[in-house]
DNA sequence: TCGTAACCGAGACGGTACGTCCCGTCTTGCG
DNA sequence: CGCAAGACGGGACGTACCGTCTCGGTTACGA
């Protein structure tokens, strides 16, 4: 037998309601219950289908980042501004909540990497590979300190996260890249 | 009248007790009930001093740092392995949960930037101008990009967070020093 | 919808649980704390069907004398003297410690009225009307004292309230009912 | 040495204050911190004279019971207007208190006969004894109807504890005086 | 077409941490 | 040494949420 199917419009109710109250309250202050009765739905159908509540937000970003138009990869400016204006609202401040809730348990980081940050991360990789001339061989390095503006920003507050920013990181990748490269000769 | 003061034994094994707890459980699984059992102290003498669990490792962190020997403004590469290495610990990982509840409390933000944060890049800032060449007008976003890679690091734990980069980083800022600022004419 | 419903279990646990702690503790040293302990209950199930202790004990008591056989009605001395073996227990102190609870609790006292005192006043009333000769129109006074000791030495301890009180009380009951009324001419 | 001596100036001020808050908010709502703030007292002044809340109320209402007139002991129904004027306010209800407490305590049931209950007794006694006719052997059970109303209409305030109840009482008590006892011979 | 398995809402259950209040004790400095 | 002040360890308060468990009622297959 199969019985009932799972109901989507319940899923749909309870991830918005997530949402609205991880905008509303903050991802820590928002309680299982709160959603349940946000959503007009049983408390045991959010058990059913999510473990914990950093599962049913991982979700629910990952649909809302989904759900937004595929990151431009024509040119890094153009990625970063889009990258901001994303992470410069309520999904950035509740992947920050999840990520904080990564440190003391690591298989949430995994699928928070695996879901959410590692193809941000891949995307960013691919458009700066195809940027002329390439960066030299600490690209890797070069991902971390682009993306880790973003986070420092994101989290600290300290200054802003736009599209000036995206400019200014462009600029000095640029530079970086006329550069001479650790291993590389200085062109005489 | 004066009253009887404040014991300063009870505040030292309340923090001894909060920093061992957030090592073995982690930030978020700490309570403050557990704190004052794990101290030997009455809950009402946490709440007599500080507001919030937040608070008190506020608190805690503040005293193992200003404890920990002070950085060394010698050269970049040795004040980031020295800065990592505090970073890539319990501290870095309280000091993470610290900053996903800022996300939902300005005001403890602003607390975590005055006290922990705010005073580490004052010192960056003044090592970075300290170094021949000068790496140009760009100083905020270029620290912003090392403690960025630190802070992204730190949380998302896809690489080390070790001497190596110390010495990466150091590479590349000195690539970014040598090479013409977005100011500057390029030597013709 | 319906949600599951109260657990018969649970409650009669918490009732007996109450009386358990009432008899060896005293009624003012019982908590709601220790009866959800005793019980094997969690706390918040008490918060949820009673609102006080006094509310929870009053509950008990009224279980208890209602469990406990129906008052005979024949005579006076058999009344008094099943009444007085009740009140000579726990249930006695029990309702004392209610009674002085009611005393900055108006509502309280209204309950206990209504649903312990009230009822055995309107019986000793009723064994009081049958008797032959009537004892005259200062009924309700009469009651008073009747009751008035029994509650007397139930809180003063200084004389116990056994089978012996209930034969002096309608030893004396008689006489006053032999005795001319207080608007009768006397008998020439 | 013999030090500083006891301030009665304290002392004073500790049992008004615990009066006015018994008035105020009820015998078991007030505490020993809140008598101490409302004396302007500190806390340790009250431990060092008194044990416990209850022996601090029961100096107290000596205190008051002794400073009125002392009862007029002429006839028994202005002995009992007198003493129902007296229960019948703040004293009937802290004593009230007081007694609830004494059940779980007979220690504070004995210094609470002692010092406020067995005094009145024994004028009540000596009040009865001096009435023409004696009202007989049943001395004791008389004085406990007595008062067993009074503490009755006291606890339960089911009606009031006043002057007509005094002279009912009166009435009643010279009608059973009236009667023939239970061993006597009725006169032929 | 009808049973039945799995869903859904509601909400009570045993737990546990919260932040507050008071307990009774202690430790200051002043009188 | 008494006293006001007030911090201390302890414990109950009433509340909120946890994750689990029953309820009655509701689909949507497949026998």
């Amino acid at each position: 037998m199969v019985g009932r199917p799972r109901s989507e419009q319940a899923r749909r109710a309870i991830l918005e309601a997530a949402l609205r109250l991880c905008e509303r309250d903050g991802y820590p202050n928002v309680t299982l219950k709160g959603i349940a009765e946000e959503a007009g739905t049983g408390r045991q159908t959010l058990y059913r289908w999510w473990d914990t509540k950093a599962d049913l937000l991982l979700e629910a970003m990952t649909y809302l980042v989904e759900s937004s138009r595929a990151p431009s990869q024509a040119d890094l400016q153009t990625f970063l501004r889009e990258t901001f204006a994303l992470a410069d609202g309520a999904v950035g401040r509740v992947v920050a909540g999840l990520m904080a809730e990564a440190q003391s348990d690591p298989a949430l980081g995994e699928r928070l990497r695996a879901r959410l940050i590692g193809p941000r991360r891949a995307t960013l990789r691919a458009v700066l590979e195809r940027m002329p001339p390439p960066p030299g061989a600490d690209l890797d390095l070069l991902i971390d300190m682009i993306f880790g503006v973003m986070w420092y920003r994101l989290l600290n507050r300290h200054a802003p996260l736009d599209a000036s920013l995206a400019e200014d990181i462009t600029t000095l990748v640029a530079r970086i890249g006329a550069s001479p490269g650790p291993d590389e000769e200085r062109p005489g």
